[in-house]
This record gives structure tokens, C-alpha cells and sequence, in this order.
DNA sequence: GGTCGGCCACTGGTCTGACCACTTGACCTC
DNA sequence: GAGGTCAAGTGGTCAGACCAGTGGCCGACC
């Protein structure tokens, strides 16, 4: 058995996930209270001020509302959550939340092209060579995690050449829920990385500087692999993923 | 002068903002080290509890790397940030910040009509109805700022409709950075919450089914404004933002 | 002379216990 | 019954201490 690194979790980072877990997984529903501060502090055996860091975490991330002199109480984190509440909500309960990566999918077959499409219009002269260069990089290699790696970083630099810092920090929030995953996905995505010509063919589109072009060239990219995960996600205990009654976050406060 | 509710910023989140500020705003760059715990304590005069719940918050937030035994430095908030982040960018040492803005313009126009097919295709039966409540309540009313929360509650219910949870957080932080500034806008988004109209052809077109019709229809609610507004933007200050050079933020690590 | 090892100073990590500030609600008075 | 008062419980903040890693200095050994 190969040596792994120890990984050392603090305290409050393990109050805040169990936290988190209550809230997010429904243990503790919107509106509710939850324990004081000293009280959670008692039960879960660690010092008031590491139950405290956890839970103004909690509070940053508006998922509790705390008041002095009042109990914190839950918040309905899918009304307030941000995205960087996504690598939380994506694996949930140790396994990968179907729902969630479908809505990741969409979302990247949304975004992408628009993207693609502002970056050929504003890329400077030299983000053509750039990106090629990361596509060489990308054609070299036959392993699957690696491609991923680059195609990250292909992006990366589109999404730089796009120069709209909403789009970056989208497209950050994205990574960091994607990064922990990348090996489990490497045969998911292998049907994407693989196809170096479409990569080569968006490099060209944006750097030919027609916004259209690259937005068509942009979604020939993603759409295949996301369509053929979307379909494999569809049968995979997702009836009826088009029909499905959305349900109003309770409105609070 | 009518009396204001006293607002209570608490000690940590005094510190949060001057680190965030000098973060942001390029007083400490990429990699460089902050004082240490006791030290800032020291010098911003509160005690050590309150340096390191803002810390904490720093490092949650992925704008520093806290390890144990070393210096605590600053990262790349360009590379990591999530959108999270969006609001402390928007408004930056007291002003709007013109660039976040047009930025988030363009995400919106671009986002918005896809949450809007999405919703068209998954909406239940109940949803126009849903919709067009939003809608009279909309027309009901000439003040500026009452259309906005209208407005703002119709996409929020296409977001639900869309029933996507990628979609539902990027819309959450991005409310999270447009509510605060929701007075301000007023005269600028009246342009936009005015057109009762095309809000009707929206909901309908949702209600039709459609992804596509939905698509355009809510193309045609945010494009004028966003048109306009960028327009506005362009010259103010932003001489040529369509050939901005991108700088690539450092590769740290 | 070079290298290994331990020591030491510094960092963040955690805890204890205390006190302040605020909210609530029960109780008591008028 | 309406008003004020007060006690209990909550989060907010602090001081000080000790634990646990990290890195560099420096002496002892090869």
C-alpha cells in the first residue's frame, strides 16, 4: 500500500462541515435555530471560539443568520447561496449529486460560447500563440487526466482573453468544483479532451476574430460530451429530468 | 434628516474589509506575506480571536493561503476568487467600478436568456400564472425602484423554473451584488423595468413552451438596457474596452 | 570542509475563562 | 391593564496561555 500524505483537518473546518452537512442535507430545515454557541461547543467537544469561527463562516457564506442576543437560526441556503457554495452541493453525501452535474453541464454549454465569442472579440494579437501553445501541450499526451489539465488551462485563457471578470470568477467557482474530481471524471470527459481538432478549429475561430464563429466553434467543443453525459445522467435514476415540477425555496423573511 | 438604523460592524468585519481592501486593491500582491496574526492584532488594536476570524475568512474565500508554521500569503484573488466575491468588487473604494459593471451586464445577457429556455421547457403548469402575478404587481406600480424588486422576483422565479442549481447560485450572487446598489440603479434601469410589455411577451413565451421564443423574448427585455448602459459606460472613462488588452493574472503555485 | 543533527525563534492552531452588549420575556409595580 | 425593571440567555470580544508545525542558525561529528 503506497504512502499517503496525512491530511490535517482543524477544528472548525470540521465543525463547519458538519454544520453544513445539517443544513444543506436538511437535518436542520430554513428558520430553524440552532444550539448556542456554548451548547454546540459541549457537544461536539472543542473550544467556544472554534465553534464560533465555523459558524461565521456559515454567516459569510449566508447560509445562517446570526443576531447578538438572538439564537443563529438557518437560512434557505438555495434562496441565498452563492456559487461558491457549488464543490459543497456538487458531492454530497460522498457520492456525486446527479442533479447537480447536470446543472453543471448546462450551465458550461451556456457559458462557454458566450465566452469563446468575447474573446475572439477582444483577444490581443498575442492570445492566438498562446493558445496554441496550450494545444500542443494538450495533443502531446494520451492520458486522459492530463488533457483535462490542459483543456482547463485552454480555457483559462480564453476566459482571461474574454476580459470579464464575471465570466473569470464564474469560471473559477467552476473549477474549484470541478478540480477534486478530475480523476474520477478523466473516462467521463475522455470523449471531450480527445477531440484535439475541435480545439484547434476554436483556437483558429477565436483567433480570427469573429465573435459567431467562435461561439459555433466554442459549442462544437463542449456539446458533444455534454449531451452524452447528460443522456447517460437522463437514465441514471433521473426519470424525467424535463418535466421535473421546480419547487419554490420557501420564502423567509 | 430622517434618523437612520445604526449599523453595528463587528470587529472582525472591520478587519475582513482593510485585509480585503489592501487584497484588492493591489496594496499586497500575489505571494507576498501578511503580518502575522499577533502583529496585526497588535496594530490594528483588536485582539488575536478577531485578526484570525477574518483571516479565516480570507483564506474561505481562497484570497490567502494560511499554513501552520508559516507566514500567511496572498493569492492571486483574479485566479481563485469565486463570484462570491462579486459585490466587494462592484463597488470599489466607494465607487462603482465601470469595468465590473459592464461585465456583469454581459453576464446577465448572456445568462438570462438561457435560464429563460430552460424555463420554457421545464416550467410546470402552474408557472404562468406564478409569472403574471410578478407581472401585474410589475405594472402596477410607476416608482422606479418597486419595479426592480418586481423584476428582480420574476427572473427569480424563471430561475426556479429552470431548475438548475448552477444557474440559481450564479443568480443569487449576482442579486447579492445588485440589491445593495438597487436605489442607485434606478434611474439607469428604469429604462429596462419600464417596458411592461416585453416582460408580458416574456412570460407568455415561457408559458408557450418554447425554449427558443422564451430565448428571445428575454434577449428583447435585456438588451436595450444592457445596450444602452453599455454604451453609457463606453464613455465614460472606458476609452476602448473592446480591445483591452488581458493581463493574465500570475501563475502562483 | 562538508554535512548532519538538534536547538530556537517564529508562525498558525487551540483552549480556557472572563467580561461586555444585546434581546427577550417574566415579573413586579403603579 | 400598562408601564417599567430585571434576570437569563445569546452572541461579541478580549487576554493570556500552551500546543504544533516550519525554517534557519549553529555546533558537533564525520
Amino acid at each position: 500500500m503506497p504512502l499517503q500524505p496525512v491530511t490535517r483537518r482543524s477544528v472548525p473546518d470540521e465543525v463547519f462541515d458538519q454544520v453544513l452537512a445539517e443544513v444543506v442535507d436538511g437535518g436542520l430545515a430554513p428558520g430553524e435555530q440552532l444550539p448556542s454557541e456554548r451548547r454546540l461547543a459541549e457537544v461536539l467537544g472543542v473550544s467556544r471560539p472554534a465553534v464560533r469561527e465555523a459558524l461565521q463562516r456559515m454567516a459569510a457564506t449566508r447560509l445562517v443568520e446570526v443576531r447578538q442576543g438572538e439564537a443563529t437560526t438557518v437560512r434557505d441556503f438555495k434562496r441565498y447561496a452563492g456559487l461558491d457554495l457549488l464543490p459543497r452541493l456538487l458531492v454530497r453525501a460522498g457520492g456525486l449529486d446527479t442533479a447537480v452535474a447536470r446543472s453543471v453541464l448546462e450551465a458550461r454549454l451556456a457559458v462557454g460560447p458566450t465566452v469563446a465569442a468575447l474573446a475572439a472579440q477582444r483577444g490581443g494579437p498575442t492570445l492566438a500563440a498562446s493558445l496554441t501553445d496550450v494545444i500542443d501541450a494538450l495533443s502531446a499526451t494520451d492520458d486522459d487526466v492530463e488533457r483535462q489539465v490542459h483543456a482547463l488551462e485552454l480555457w483559462d485563457r480564453v476566459v482571461d482573453a474574454a476580459d470579464s471578470l464575471v465570466f473569470r470568477l464564474m469560471f473559477n467557482s467552476l473549477r474549484a468544483a470541478y478540480e477534486p474530481a478530475l480523476e474520477a471524471l478523466a473516462p467521463v470527459m475522455a470523449l471531450e479532451v480527445g477531440q484535439v481538432e475541435a480545439y484547434r478549429l476554436l483556437v483558429s475561430a477565436i483567433a480570427s476574430g469573429d465573435p459567431e464563429v467562435a461561439r459555433a466553434a466554442a459549442d462544437r467543443v463542449l456539446r458533444p460530451a455534454t449531451d452524452a453525459i447528460l443522456g447517460a445522467l437522463s437514465e441514471l435514476g433521473d426519470p424525467a429530468p424535463d418535466s421535473a415540477p421546480a419547487t419554490r425555496p420557501s420564502t423567509e423573511e
